[in-house]
DNA sequence: CGCGTGATTGAAACCCTTCAAGTTTAGTGG
DNA sequence: CCACTAAACTTGAAGGGTTTCAATCACGCG
């Protein structure tokens, strides 16, 4: 139940194996069904949700009511509203599994070994400094780029999620209609591009 | 040349006046003329520049030859690509002084001070979850928001930038061309609506 | 004064959306 | 295991918003 996470401190975040043994037991970690909400528009975001196993998506819901999505966390991801945990604002966003997904609960708790352990506040900037250059990159991919563009950025960087997302959820990310999409689609076939 | 630096840090920083006192010697501050480049695509950003008096803007430059404008930075903002520095990668992004600017240097040595301090660590950490709260708006408002929402953000969030930036790089900014944003603000008007 | 840059306006073209219908796929219950 | 249904995907036609290209106007600066 901890295996991906484990190894996501340890072996990527340059956590001890030591710091590790003694951060286990406090860990909760959560199975959540298909559909269910893991943070709703208006709430204050308590936790970052690192997926063991499992999908999630933070999105937005418009005026007009049409929803955005943000982001999709597969495995070894974490997924949270960082503004809303860290100002303790109320959030924008909606978080939902899209599919039956385990998730090793952070709290603050979590977030404030780093005032203890060097390891850990580097670690910490390193989740910061990351969703900042992934942030960054979406902003100029949003800024300058076509529907096709996009989507053969995304399926570049998500090849697997092309297989485990219905489209009309990539549209969304994308920031077209499922029929923009689908068009799109049918274009890069003819040009003689598959991409599964 | 460091009054607004010293307050940014003091008054709403939270680091102490010893502590500031002890790290002003060591600052350097630069003078740049409008039109100067502080950074170019290609090349690994060495520092963040603390603006003091004047106006960055950054910006990439896509396959076309277009620009997009990523962020503008006024007085007691912060410009860097974040992501390259912290990264030692090259950038995507251009940094280029838009008024004539006075800037005060950040690199490593300032920001390894939060390996100290604790005040620094915090006054770091705050820094970057101010830089994705701003982020994470802007993916939304990309996403969802037409022209006209996206100016009417745009002027309502940075009401003196209205009258300091020209209108084609607030179009850039905004991800539409200077003909449209022309068109946005003609309609704008007829509505009875006055920016300034 | 004249030049260059920025802003505006018009007309045509283009990309994407909207709406509607039809097709395919996947899941459920008999 | 098939039949049924709902959801997802595709396709078409029409429309809207934005871009493109071109021409004109306004302004500031040498």
């Amino acid at each position: 139940m901890l295996e991906k996470f484990k190894s996501y401190l340890v072996d990527k975040g340059g956590i001890t194996e030591a710091e590790f043994q003694e951060l286990a037991p406090v860990l909760q970690t959560k199975t959540i069904d298909k559909g269910t909400y893991l943070l709703r528009e208006g709430e204050v975001c308590k936790y970052a949700f690192f997926v063991e196993q499992g999908l999630l998506r933070s999105f937005s819901i418009d005026q007009a009511g049409k929803e955005h999505i943000i982001q999709f966390a597969p495995e070894n991801w974490i997924m949270s509203d960082i503004s809303s945990n860290f100002f303790n604002e109320s959030s924008d966003f909606f978080i939902e599994a899209i599919e039956n997904t385990e998730v090793v609960l952070l709290d603050k708790t979590f977030f404030n070994l780093s005032d203890k352990s060097s390891s850990y506040r580097k670690y910490n900037e390193l989740l910061l400094q990351n969703h900042i250059r992934h942030l960054q990159k979406r902003v100029n991919l949003l800024l300058s780029a076509s529907a096709e563009k996009r989507y053969l950025n995304f399926i570049q960087l998500y090849p697997d999620l092309t297989l485990r997302v219905s489209q009309w959820m990539i549209a969304s990310y994308l920031g077209i209609t499922p029929e923009s999409l689908s068009r799109v689609r049918k274009e890069l076939a003819t040009k003689n591009f598959k991409p599964n």
